[in-house]
DNA sequence: TGCTTCAATCTAAGCGCATAAGTAGCCCGA
DNA sequence: TCGGGCTACTTATGCGCTTAGATTGAAGCA
């Protein structure tokens, strides 16, 4: 690991001036072919690899898109966790040439759709193929949320996309006078990032209406905290689908856990205790579905016989649980390919004003609401 | 989008000199503790966010870390089919604060086991873990494995992270030369990378002792191309778990049709049509295994019945095929650890040689070999 | 031949930061 | 009172690249 080779030594190796090197890569037809490939040559031979660094430094931009996520997110493993397994793993690594053996953390178990493709990892997905197809490299970066960390990765790229957290809202406004910022949420309070999200109330709607005049169901009870903007946006949908049924709406959610609390739906247990429950339980999510459902097999409540389960996103977990979610799916890899669309058309060109891209849902009935396994 | 805060505008708001300004934030402790809070408070107001690119450039590292996947990699959708999406969405992008209407290529199939965690997303995500955890930027980018391509990516990091693909070697040593490398297959030639690779061996024998011993089988093909060098290990070590057992090992594989491969299992479909299936077909990799599994459905050979057939890898669609697949499952997460550890380890001392470092695998018996459903 | 034109190349000036080396101011002891 | 030793800063330089503008040389033309 010498020294990297630079323009400098390129130049010198290929007999011509530094701007030369920089012309034969980066403007090829404003310079003669034979020289052109004199220049790559030397680079060729003597190992030459351009510095990011100093191109974006001298370009004003670096190419990259970002995309941040928070510490802690969706009930998401935690760092804690995450260093016990490093621990392990580090041990071993002191071995060299040797067989690692089995982990036991990585059992057959890690390999299960409640932990892995996530709604956040299917968005995660579209935004990388749309990196990917466009040759942009996409870096990846999570943090707590305070100003640092996000300066850190803001730093680093020419336009962001965040997952919505629970802190940040201050250091995010910040980063967005400098690039473009394109949150997955419902916009909150007035803001300058744009945003991609997805028709909650339409989204609802139908699912309401199926619940009621498809299956029967005139008693609903809403699980999910409002303190995701995008779960109040849901819960609010709920109200008005029933109000346009005719039907009366409760004015507060049945349980308000949300993702990641480490209370575990207190409410709902409590109901299930007293045989008051609701008709139906309307998730804001599939992961709190799929928690509830847990919830309720341990209590021995049948799903759909007992009640009615139904979440929101359309997660693959979601497909092949027990009894199988009827959901409201969100095209979540085309939400991160808009992101990433976002971002680097305001890259291009002028800033422009924010805008919120909104994308149609779809119903997806199966074995939760009575329609499959 | 004015021009972005430097040092120098914070310094002048803060009454400081620049050096100061970069003291207050990379060394703390060298500085008075007022200085500090005024400086910062500077930055604050005017949203300064430091340049990554200057640091780097400065430093003479980025700190990031590089995961580079070869397009047309493993299955994967190709460019072309990726840009016919985005055309659509182009379209509706231009339309603000619209409802962008379903994308019927977003189907719930989408969402299929099939397409998505596949063995490189489980590696992926195993590496993007420990950066998270060690608050290491990951820098994700794919190309065709030309120099430029590899340059460029290599240019953005510290050390990078490469499945292998089909070219590139040659460009990949000449990374190395700059710093370090770890590819995620055995190694082939000598070349100056880490590795991080299973035990192929280990894994093989175990599942051909079982199909052997537990199920009674003694006419065993492998399914596989040897261009693939995990699969050629793989292939070495199905002939001589065979031998071992006292069996007539094959010399050559049944079919050598690859990942990726237009071509699809001409001499398996040619073994149906003759009847001349053996006992079992062993499956270079899951993702071959579960093709074939489609294969033989469509023509009426019953699994495990007819025929057994097993996999490598343990990927999550192997879980809920019908039937279920046997496989030898890797420690896919855990190599994608092990990867950035290697990486993060040399980033920060010497280079040190080439490491090989080897992780167990574990059988697990499912419904293709007759042991569930 | 002398002049213009133009392509090919070079010169030189940053880009924003880190940091080695220098300096000012202070406290302290003799 | 003065010098030595600190701390807390500043000055000055360079990291490796891009790029506007200067320069060169050859071709084109009258």
């Amino acid at each position: 690991m010498n020294r990297k080779p630079t323009v400098y030594d390129v130049a010198e190796r290929a007999g011509v001036s530094i701007a030369t090197v920089s012309f034969a890569f980066r403007r090829p037809d404003q310079i003669r072919e034979s020289t052109r490939k004199a220049v790559l040559a030397a680079a060729h031979e003597i190992g030459y690899i351009p510095s990011a660094s100093a191109r974006g430094l001298a370009r004003g931009q670096t190419g990259a898109l970002g995309m941040y996520s928070f510490e802690m997110l969706l009930g998401r493993p935690q760092r804690s966790e995450v260093a016990d397994a490093e621990n392990d793993i580090l041990r071993d690594l002191d071995i060299t040439d040797s067989m690692i053996p089995w982990d036991e953390a990585d059992e057959d178990l890690l390999a299960d759709a409640r932990a892995f493709p996530l709604y956040v990892d299917e968005v995660q997905r579209g935004f990388e193929l749309e990196c990917k197809s466009h040759g942009r490299p996409l870096l990846l970066t999570s943090g707590s949320g305070d100003e640092a960390a996000i300066a850190e990765t803001a730093g680093r790229v020419d336009g962001l996309a965040i997952f919505p957290g629970s802190s940040g809202a201050e250091a995010l406004e910040r980063v967005a006078l400098n690039m473009p910022v394109v949150l997955f949420s419902v916009p909150q309070a007035e803001d300058s990032h744009h945003h991609v999200v997805v028709d909650n109330l339409g989204g609802m709607r139908e699912l309401v209406s199926h619940l009621v005049l498809d299956h029967g169901k005139a008693r609903l009870g809403f699980v999910g905290g409002r303190t995701v903007a995008d779960f109040s946006e849901r819960f609010d949908a709920f109200r008005s689908a029933l109000t346009e049924l005719g039907i009366p709406a409760p004015d507060e959610v049945l349980d308000d856990t949300a993702l990641g609390d480490g209370r575990g739906f207190g409410r709902v247990i409590a109901a299930v205790e007293a045989e008051e429950l609701p008709d139906a339980l309307v998730c804001a999510s599939d992961q709190t579905a799929l928690a509830v459902l847990d919830l309720l097999a341990a209590r021995g409540v049948r799903v759909p016989d007992d009640v009615l389960v139904t979440g929101f996103d359309g997660i693959f977990a979601g497909r092949v649980s027990r009894p199988s979610l009827t959901t409201v799916r969100q095209p979540m890899e085309t939400m991160g390919r808009v992101a990433a669309r976002l971002l680097m058309e305001e890259t291009q060109s002028a800033s422009e004003a924010p805008r919120v891209v909104r994308l149609a849902t779809r119903l997806i009935r199966r074995g939760s609401c009575g329609c499959g396994i």
